[in-house]
DNA sequence: TGCAATGTTCACGTGGTGTTAACGCTGGGG
DNA sequence: CCCCAGCGTTAACACCACGTGAACATTGCA
């Protein structure tokens, strides 16, 4: 373990047990955390508690060398990577850089619209010129869905399924509605429109990019 | 200094001056801070700014040999380390990687809302305006899991499995009674809550800083 | 044991939220 | 030029989540 220090000596390192996986991951934040439970249900455990907590950790699963099911499981449950003991120190070092600098479809907590908009996930707010605008739950859902698809055009029928969930039956008018709230709330006219705009025939889109720049 | 930065250079150093200190803990979130400011009083204010600031860094600081009285009020005011100037530059960054590989980074022991709370962990008791007010240990549990995730919205089940264990079953709403009674603590206007704030279909989150200058 | 402090649960009112429908407007095709 | 499907707009309505107060239960301590 002094040899893991020293390759990992410029990283801000945390040892804990776990029982208090999830109470550092939140309070600490890291950006990758290495499970290496001596036993494996355990680990298994607290991969699923970690997944169900608000953290964007990127897990590296480590187990007994014959420990291959719950190695297996764990990949199933979502970790980033699952080796097995016994490891290089050089090894595991480097996967946790590996780790760091992999780009990862990273759950961002803030998405752009245009240069003055901008929605805040975890506050389920948005920040437009500075001021912050209340969203109601199913208007920041929809934006949340048009920002992750910029400039595609979405149907009703799909953002039904998206946003109200797959087994809901309801009036694909209801989504006009909340594109006309969610207009009031981004467009600086909401009677014309720059940034969600209507497909005709098809759905709505929403621009990320200012149009004349385009 | 050149000889400080030798043996120091394996670290990300930044040098600011006293009026800038408190954001650039803030922003730079470093894990040591050296305070030497010449002027022994400056240096004492920035210990207390420091202390009250969004920072877990350790302190470390450095007095001209005839402060002696300096020195001394800054051990209280909870600094890490104080040290009489001159001094080896060996003999510093000695001291500082001794900060920096300390098993573990100290608990800060309070946590701040806006500028006017603070969480005193030790004596879990809110101090308001300079007034303590008195917490249950609940209502205590509960703003500290708050004030470690600031901005974060957290579900009642998460507030649950964190302030009441994992495997407690009780009722989600029991929450909103303990947030209400947290809320006649630390809002100006309980009923227009600025602080804790209702994420409606979701839970609750705490600003710390305030919504509007952002 | 008794009392005070703390914690939990419930019921009720209210306001925010979502849904639906009706009606008017617009653009494109016959 | 008119028609009509598609969309914008508004408002009524129902529902549900939350705030609130209080009763009740539990815990801690003298």
């Amino acid at each position: 373990m002094a040899e893991l220090d020293a390759l990992l000596g410029d990283l801000e390192l945390h040892r804990v047990v776990a029982a208090d996986v999830v109470r550092a991951a939140t309070e600490l934040q890291p950006r990758v955390i290495v499970l290496a439970d001596p036993d494996p249900a355990r680990g298994l455990r607290s991969v699923r508690r970690l997944r169900s907590a608000h953290t964007d950790a990127r897990l590296l699963f480590i187990t007994p060398v014959v420990a291959e099911q719950e190695r297996l499981e764990a990949l199933v449950e979502g970790v980033d990577e699952s080796l097995a003991e016994p490891l290089a120190p050089s090894e595991l070092a480097g996967r946790v850089r590996l780790l760091l600098h992999r780009a990862r479809p990273v759950r961002r907590s803030r998405l752009l619209v245009g240069e003055r908009l901008e929605l805040d996930l975890e506050r389920r707010q948005l920040l437009r010129d500075g001021v912050w605008v209340h969203l109601r739950p199913k208007e920041a859902s929809l934006l949340e869905l048009f920002a992750r698809a910029p400039g595609r055009v979405l149907t009703r029928d799909h953002i039904l399924e998206r946003v109200w969930g797959p087994d809901h039956s309801g009036d694909p008018r209801t989504v006009d509605v909340h594109v006309r709230w969610l207009r009031s709330k981004i467009e600086p006219d909401p009677h014309d429109p720059v940034w969600l705009l209507t497909v005709r025939g098809v759905g709505y889109r929403l621009e990320t990019v200012p149009l004349t720049k385009r």
